[in-house]
DNA sequence: ATGGAATACCTAATATGTTAGTTATATCGG
DNA sequence: CCGATATAACTAACATATTAGGTATTCCAT
């Protein structure tokens, strides 16, 4: 069906992504301050991303814990698939302009590049 | 009013990034293809896109010539700070890990990064 | 001028998203 | 067992998105 997720939808997964499962009422807990949103909201958008598949619930006593079934990666990769095609070096080029990084920052980015390049490398020919 | 664009409001983005400018024509008949949607959907979806600040238009002619007001960059920063609170390397990790990418991909990454740091280390303190 | 083609403008139907009230049901303490 | 409370389930109202039909206007060619 691949409904991609709404912007309040988001906002839930986000949650679900931080807290890995929660009820109704974590849920809410987290939302309410920054939204105001009624519990009974939260729980309506809960069922309805249940219905999509956007997540799951499993009974635990009287109430649900619902447990988010779509990763960041995946809404990730849509993202850069939709936006850009694909081409992560665009979004990478897009980031450094727009996102005021430290050179901690791009330390660890260059760190983290260097690792999957070993990684590849390790598994593929030879060094280098 | 910060209105998000929605996903066929992304998609004529898309359109309109690739082409700069253009007609309703434009953009319709690059859409055409891969949704069949009719003309003047396409029409009343810019229109709209036009009243919310999406993109603005001018007169040629007869018609319309219609140019984007959101840049990707924006669009993909807003989607970084939502989804990841503004955390780039967390993004990259995950892209590094969703996306397959070839040696050549990584180098550029790497190429881009080391770029920005040089560029950054000339304007700040010194060299390093 | 007049008819045809292209286009903007207006309108509306349908679907989907968003929010919260109301009702039913289960659980726990006494 | 009984009432209070927490929660799920149902329902509904309203907003926004999506799609396309119809109408008015403009320009071009005959």
């Amino acid at each position: 069906m691949e409904t991609a997720p709404t912007e309040r939808e988001m906002e839930i997964l986000k949650v679900l992504w931080a807290i890995e499962e929660g009820s109704v009422r974590d849920v809410h807990a987290r939302l309410e301050p920054s939204s105001g949103l009624h519990f009974n909201t939260i729980q309506t958008q809960l069922r309805i991303m249940d219905d999509k598949g956007l997540v799951a619930h499993r009974r635990q006593g009287r109430s649900f814990l619902y447990r988010p079934l779509r990763t960041r990666e995946e809404v990730s990769s849509r993202f850069l698939h939709k936006v850009y095609d694909g081409a992560v070096n665009e979004l990478m080029l897009n980031m450094l302009s727009s996102e005021k990084l430290s050179d901690k920052e791009l330390s660890e980015l260059e760190a983290l590049i260097a690792e999957a390049r070993q990684k590849k490398g390790r598994t593929r020919k030879g060094r280098k």
